[in-house]
DNA sequence: GCTGAAAAGCATCGCCT
DNA sequence: AGGCGATGCTTTTCAGC
C-alpha cells in the first residue's frame, strides 16, 4: 500500500495540494502539466495509497477564542504498554488536546493544547497532573508562532523523493 | 476585521471545513441547514475575516520518506528582540523546521522538525546547536503520534462560541 | 439575508491513443 | 500510462422576496 510509485508529477500534485487544499482539479492539472482526467486519477490513487490522509481548513485559533496555545511535557510513573495506553486514552478524550506524541527523550509525552485563557490553561495543567500515571508535567506557553507548516517539505526537483518502481 | 459576528451556522461551517477541507459547498450548505449561495457567501466572508487561514492536504510524513519527527527545546543566550529574531529567522529558513514557537517556560523555543532518518536528525540537531545565540538544545523524538488534530475544538451548540455583534 | 433559476465552470466517465 | 469529448453536478451570479 505504501511506496507504490511516485514520479515528479505526483510530487508536484502533493506539493500543490499541501499548499492549497481546495485547488480545483483543472488548476492542479495545469500546474502539473497534464490534463484533468489523469490528474484526478492520480489524486484518487494518492488518497487510496494513504499519501494523502485528508484535507482540512486551517482556522485561526485566536479568532475562535483560544488565546492560549501551550505544550505540556509529561513524565509517567512507568513505561509499560498499559501505562502508556491508559494515559494516552485518557488525555486524547479531551478536546483541548490537539496533539499527543509519545516521545523518546527526557519526557514520555509531548502534548499540544489550546485554552480559552490562562485560567483555563491552569485547569488543564491541573487535570494533566491528576491524569493516570502522571509523574511530572512541564508546560511551555506559546508566545509567538513564527512558522507553522503542517506537512512535509517536498521538492519535486529533488531526486531523493522520486520513488520509481 | 476580527470578531465581526459568528452565529451557529458559521460555527457549523467552520467545524465541517476543519474536518473535511474539500467538502463541496452544496454538502456544506445541506449540513448547515441553508442553501448553497448564502453558504458560499459565508465561507468567503470567513476567509476574508481571517477565521479561515487556508486549506491544506494532510500528507503522510512517513510515506513521503520522513521517518523521524522530533521536537527541539531550545534555550538561547539572551532574550532580547534581536537575539530572538535572529534565531527565528535563521531556523525558519530550514525546510525541515515545520513549527517554530517562541515560548514562556523552561525553554525559549519549541520547534517541530522532520528528518529522513536518524542521521539526518543528528545533522539537524548539530546545526541547531550551532545556530545563532543557541545555548541549550534538548530533543524529543516522536515514537507514536496518537492524536493530531490541527485546529481548534468547535462545538456549535456551545454558546461560548457564538459571537453576536 | 434567503431563495430559486440560469450561466459558467468543473468533475468524472468512456473510449481512443 | 495520458488525452479528448460528453455528461451531469457544482459553483457562482443575479433577480426578486
Amino acid at each position: 500500500m505504501r511506496r507504490v510509485k511516485l514520479d515528479r508529477i505526483d510530487l508536484k500534485i502533493l506539493q500543490d495540494l499541501q499548499e492549497d487544499g481546495r485547488i480545483t482539479n483543472v488548476e492542479l492539472a495545469k500546474r502539473a502539466g497534464i490534463s484533468a482526467p489523469p490528474c484526478l486519477r492520480r489524486v484518487r490513487a494518492l488518497e487510496e495509497a494513504g499519501y494523502i490522509k485528508g484535507y482540512h481548513a486551517d482556522l485561526d485559533t485566536e479568532a475562535l477564542g483560544y488565546e492560549v496555545v501551550f505544550f505540556a511535557l509529561v513524565g509517567l510513573t512507568g513505561q509499560s504498554e498499559t501505562v502508556l495506553n491508559e494515559f494516552q486514552e485518557h488525555v486524547n478524550a479531551w478536546p483541548e488536546v490537539r496533539e499527543c506524541n509519545m516521545a523518546r527523550g527526557q519526557h514520555d509525552f509531548v502534548l499540544k493544547l489550546v485554552a480559552r485563557n490562562t485560567s483555563h490553561e491552569n485547569d488543564l495543567t491541573s487535570s494533566l497532573t491528576a491524569a493516570p500515571h502522571v509523574s511530572t508535567v512541564q508546560t511551555l506557553q506559546v508566545i509567538r508562532q513564527s512558522k507553522n507548516q503542517s506537512g512535509v517539505p517536498i521538492d519535486p526537483a529533488d531526486p531523493a523523493f522520486v520513488v520509481e518502481e
